[in-house]
DNA sequence: CTGTTAGCGCATTCAA
DNA sequence: TTGAATGCGCTAACAG
């Protein structure tokens, strides 16, 4: 029966809240100049000012949020919509937008939308409700009709990825097809020609990106394509591995071999040395995305890096821009370029 | 001299902001009804609340959350301070944090301080100015005199990591002590009782941590130590390659190997297999984090999971719970278990 | 059950 | 240069 005495030891003891009012009252002025004060508008006189900090300091006043929010129509907070925070390349591109959200004074809200449709659309309206003052969406479910009806909100809204055309916002997007070509190109320059090719899984966009990169370098080298170097995976570590099975399988030699992305070209790795395949020696390999892990595997591999930090930097950039200038402007579309970043898988000699 | 044109083609057009009012208005009420009715709050009458929905559907209504958070006094927002988004393990408890969040309806802005005081100085800032309902802090430098100054602002938070004592809020730490022995038990209960073991920077806490669950692991298996076995690296993978390298250089047989961290265990297990040792055969290796590279090395490492992501949640609710409870009750102190995870590198046989 | 009204804390207009 | 007054959009207390 002491249950009137729980939770008492550390109860939140209400600090009053100390307002611009409280402020004005002690340095002997009026709410208006001590506003004015803080936020160096107008002309202040000197005398004033300082009674005023000191009545700042002496109070420990801080500023209210969210009725500054109201009055000026600004939050200066910024969002970023992902589809799953917990996938390296989305958290490296929230540090992107952050380092340059901060730089400027912004807070960064994150979402993780979990690839959930609906999750999106929640954080859009987030928007609306004016919770922020901008949004980076970077989702494939990003529908025209969507960002349309933010668009019209008068909000400013950045998309990093595919977007449909005709779409009036931001846009960051990635030349992907280029960076299957640079894996490509890197491996016919050392002076392989038969280049093994692991795609990842057949009807997905970035399938379709990699085999048309993969075709035009090898065109453009002068090499014909070879369906018996091509097999495909299902971008896990596992699938690389039974791809390269299936290609041992057939006997047809090959002395390159270029995966989709950096797990399945962990797991080729993985069955090529199994095999007594040597690589680099015998066969040079390289990945895509450039995953943590790449830099730690033996050998360490050589993979083209999308970029994700940059292109969260990117965006942010772009954002800030826009709402810098009152929203106004024409839509900004940016194409990244893929980076080759060489290691030991494809080392010559 | 068209500069007068420029940058009018999509001028945001400013939609009139449509208020409470308005579907007051249209709706033929009071805008106290509209709010009671937007709210679920008290009884509304059926044919009144319809002519409410229909009006806010008409009119694209979206409430205001400035006006909203002024008045309620809560922003439903919380925030994460951590030291680096960029590392994998606080990209995981963000995770964590993000979906307990967004479960409870609250949104969650992150702070990614760089290891800078000043920045989380401002990050708790933000908290005071009732940006956020609460915070949690995941860093080093929380200090006591950090911590005290905002829990007297009568502000919601939760720490995670060390803390000095006697600081009253919520806490969520790690038996790291307990993970090394996690490590060194499940190495010895395998029947290798010459236990190599590679440690990171000296001087530094998790040295230290790690040490002892080390040394109390194999006094409990009655081992004698033997500072023959034990080398440090700088939690790097050269770090780990050559701290293997002086190892090897002593002679002294080992049969086992726990490494403070994956990235060095991963290093260890290189050198390990370019003298010919076979991993697990001869030398079973166990590392600490789970990074990814973890689950594609060759052969797989087993490793002692820090659980980031389950801590996050755990700080989630432990704050969101406060946070309910408007702030009262003893501040809730939560140790959370390492986990062993077994791969290929510690495998019998 | 619903309408009216008074602020929440601040920025800013208009007077002085 | 400064003070007084108004309202941002919404919730809640009070009347009816």
């Amino acid at each position: 029966m002491y249950a009137g005495r729980m939770n008492r030891t550390h109860a939140v003891q209400k600090v009053p809240h100390v307002t611009i009012a409280d402020v004005a009252e002690r340095a002997g002025v009026s709410v208006g100049t001590v506003s004015r004060v803080l936020n160096n508008v107008e002309n202040t006189g000197a005398d004033v000012r300082l009674r005023v900090r000191g009545a700042v300091e002496a109070l420990g006043y801080v500023p209210n949020h969210a009725a500054r929010s109201l009055k000026r129509r600004l939050t200066m907070q910024i969002a970023l919509v992902v589809p799953d925070l917990g996938n390296p390349v989305y958290a490296q591109m929230a540090v992107g937008v952050q380092r340059e959200a901060a730089a400027s004074g912004y807070h960064l809200t994150l979402v993780s939308s979990g690839g959930d449709w609906s999750e999106e659309r929640l954080a859009l309206q987030s928007l609306e409700e004016r919770q922020v003052d901008g949004a980076i969406v970077c989702s494939l479910n990003v529908t025209q009709n969507l960002v349309r009806s933010v668009a019209e909100h008068a909000s400013s809204i950045c998309v990093i990825g595919a977007l449909p055309l005709d779409c009036p916002v931001d846009n960051v997007r990635l030349d992907s097809v280029r960076g299957a070509e640079l894996a490509v190109e890197h491996l016919v320059g050392s002076g392989r020609r038969r280049v093994g090719f692991v795609n990842g899984t057949p009807g997905t966009v970035p399938h379709e990106v990699r085999d048309r990169g993969y075709r035009q370098a090898l065109a453009r080298a002068g090499i014909a394509y070879d369906e018996r170097w091509v097999a495909s995976g299902d971008f896990t570590m596992t699938g690389g591995y039974e791809a390269v099975d299936r290609l041992l399988d057939t006997r047809v030699p090959f002395e390159a071999l270029f995966c989709a992305n950096d797990m399945m070209a962990l797991g080729a790795m993985r069955r090529l040395q199994e095999s007594g395949v040597s690589v680099p020696r015998q066969v040079a390999v390289v990945g895509m995305d450039d995953i943590e892990a790449a830099r730690m595997s033996t050998p360490t591999l050589t993979t083209v890096s999308l970029l994700a930090r940059e292109r969260g930097r990117i965006a942010g950039e772009l954002l800030l821009r826009r709402l810098s200038g009152g929203g106004a402007g024409e839509p900004q579309k940016v194409t990244v370029l893929p980076k080759l970043i060489t290691r030991e898988s494809s080392a010559v000699g």
